[in-house]
DNA sequence: TACAAATTGAAACAACTGTTTTAAACTGGA
DNA sequence: TCCAGTTTAAAACAGTTGTTTCAATTTGTA
């Protein structure tokens, strides 16, 4: 029978399951598929046999766990899209977060999200234009509209990247984070602290933006690139 | 002669020189003694000669270039510790960007403490107690300074953790920011460009915090708009 | 010059990698 | 029951890893 996309759920999910977690723990290169083999309780020849090798198996892996975050996880964590822009930032930033932060399986996408961000796979252009793409298009779009028309292109590129990057530093610095102020930063009430602290920091930081952009468009005009 | 720390310069400059770079884009275990070796033009014996081990040789590695990084750009990038907290804050922020993002040598301390941090070595311990933690004090320090006494050490940790993501994000989303805008993040104009926006960015963000605290119109008249 | 120590070079080592082979075990329909 | 087709299992494969061995070469010094 056809041995591609839906068929031995058994096996096929066990290691589904092992490889997500493995990946995300030790990245595409550092997983080795007998630990993967391992942890499934399959032979090591099963990947090869189900997925036709380490690296479709780690495409599949992708693809499976976008699903599951994004099922557990929606972009706007529920908040409607015709919220107040406020409350669609603050749902946007505890998606974000959440999703990268929360322990288990509905971290291992973000984890390996981040790890395509560092040191990019075969995947990489795929996930970019299928995943990081859109969402920074929607974080684009709430920013525009919360500092007005007259803010640059460029100037949102910064802030949307100020939102992300305080979000992104909890996952990257997190061993750090740890080792510094003995903090868990996986549980879901230091995950909603951090967020409504983004969530206040970025609307002051936002704030300025739409206040000053007069006095900035001369120095600014000669990179705007819109399209 | 004593091979212990500082003879025969040649062959050990030319392997901490390789290893560098190599450790930089590949991280620990990417990096292979053979890949180095080749760099550097030595035997793949050499290292195990000189170092004791790929492991030592790491070690010696972070050491070397952390000293250069350090002489390149200070800590506060030339602003003396009596200057303005503001200017204070700019000089930080330069300085961690420009460590990060500046091309080549510079950047090589940067991109293996960042790999530390997401996926650590036996080298993680020492680095936190002896490089990230006396920084994370001057940060904590500065914002101490610029939202006053009345706010909690954990919102100051907030607030740092804030600056220091905004900085990292340009660094970790390095290929993503290359492929979604077309932007070189590693030329001095535009790290420039950067570290002035999250110099802005953070002002509001901390103002916030500080908006209680009612004497602090001394240094930073420049930035006040809103309220 | 002579000689012991330091350095280099090529080959080999054992451990580990992803993948393939080969055969045995299982499965479900005739 | 039988038996093709599917799935499992163990072994072996070729390639790479960090490290070691050991002889050849270079170096410093008396």
């Amino acid at each position: 029978m056809e041995h591609d996309t839906s068929s031995n759920a058994d096996c096929r999910e066990r290691i589904l399951e092992a490889a997500g977690e493995i990946f995300a723990d030790c990245g595409f290169r550092g997983a080795t598929v007998r630990k993967i083999c391992e942890r499934a309780k399959v032979n090591v020849a099963a990947i090869n046999y189900y997925f036709g090798g380490k690296e479709k198996l780690y495409a599949e892996v992708l693809r499976h766990w976008h699903d599951f975050a994004t099922k557990k996880y929606p972009l706007l964590f529920g908040v409607r899209e015709d919220a107040p822009v406020d409350e669609q930032l603050r749902g946007f930033i505890r998606s974000f977060l959440f999703r990268l932060l929360d322990k288990g399986k509905p971290a291992w996408f973000g984890k390996l999200m981040m790890r395509e961000m560092t040191e990019p796979t075969r995947s990489f252009e795929r996930l970019v234009k299928e995943i990081v793409r859109p969402r920074d298009r929607i974080l684009a779009s709430i920013v525009q509209k919360m500092v007005g028309t007259s803010v640059s292109e460029e100037e949102i590129r910064l802030c949307c990247a100020s939102i992300i990057g305080q979000c992104l530093y909890y996952y990257n610095a997190m061993y750090v984070v740890t080792r510094l102020y003995h903090q868990d930063v996986s549980k879901p009430d230091e995950i909603e602290r951090i967020a409504e602290h983004i969530m206040q920091f970025s609307l002051k930081g936002l704030e300025h933006n739409s206040k000053h952009d007069e006095d900035r468009t001369k120095k600014e005009t000669e990179s705007r690139t819109s399209f």
